[in-house]
DNA sequence: TTGACTCCCATAATTACCCATGATATTCCA
DNA sequence: TGGAATATCATGGGTAATTATGGGAGTCAA
């Protein structure tokens, strides 16, 4: 029995312009899992038919987004490095603080297959702590991709400390 | 490992080439490796089969790119001295810091072979410290080769820059 | 001849592509 | 309005194509 959970937003889901509500999938014995349809259409615009991900800087958890969002980022530090005279940054790749280099390196392209789904890299669910289901949570502009239980717990938590911050009267 | 195809459309708008994640690969007894068939793919518009390739001048790393990136920065660097009227540096290729034209000088043209690998000259192997295996690191724009114990110990620190930088919620 | 390099072929593992199925949701019409 | 026909979705599996890798034959120059 296919196990879907689908969190209650308090509208139905239809076709939305960016990444809301909460899935449980299945990751298949080839490492595959279906994105949620509503994720897919909310990345239907887009030329690339497919996610980027990288492993999240502050969470067991795996960060993606559409490729849009990163050839914007290429292009922009490109033209503002070369439109300012900047070449020691194009071509030796020293900037501030490194921030797109570094996300470009840890970063990997999961194109979809015929049936909307991407094949997760070791690497990830390494990270992630994935093995044979993934809960996709969406965070408005990207979404993250748990474990189911790792993201139990972190919503727990979660809750819990709001819960804690409320009591002690630190909001009005 | 994401491996994608990307369909050839003749109107380009010169997309931006993404080289993204990181790839290790061995280098054979004639001294080949394979290009990351990602790479090789985010090059196809480009009528060169190869790459570009110099000592990083900060890293222990070899950077790279297509021919399309050296194209754009001699284009840009003409036009910019051109408009400021520094024909100085137009006519005689002496500028104030002479990067690009040391780039250029330091620079080795890297043709694909008919199994997309190229031959890393022993030059380039020695400064990054290459023996039997490489790994390709994507930097949006262009992408380095490193010696894979070497990468391992700089992505670390990387990362961990980052990750102090950031506040929370992964990039946006 | 000896290397160094290019072109061609072979292969194992991986991945992309295709079709099938059961479950759910949606549409349509009598 | 009820219910059958239709569409969509998540999931599973088979098979062809691609990838990374290795090696041999031919070329060219020193």
């Amino acid at each position: 029995m296919p196990v879907r959970r689908r969190k209650k937003t308090g509208k139905s889901d239809r076709p939305v312009t960016s990444f809301i509500s909460t899935y449980e999938n299945k990751v298949d014995r080839k490492g595959r899992v279906s994105v949620p349809a509503a994720y897919r259409s909310a990345l239907g615009t887009e030329t690339y038919q497919g996610v980027i991900a990288y492993p999240s800087l502050i969470d067991g958890a795996i960060e993606a987004f559409g490729r849009g969002m990163l050839d914007e980022l290429n292009r922009r530090k490109l033209d503002q490095t070369l439109d300012g005279g900047d070449y020691t940054q194009a071509l030796v790749g020293r900037s501030d603080d490194g921030l797109v280099e570094t996300i470009m390196a840890i970063s990997s392209e999961l194109p979809f297959d015929g049936e909307g789904r991407i094949i997760l890299p070791a690497r990830l669910t390494a990270h992630a702590g994935i093995t044979d289901r993934a809960t996709f949570v969406g965070r408005g502009t990207r979404f993250q991709i748990w474990a189911p239980e790792v993201y139990e717990k972190h919503q727990l938590a979660e809750v819990e400390a709001l819960r804690a911050r409320l009591s002690g009267g630190g909001i009005q």
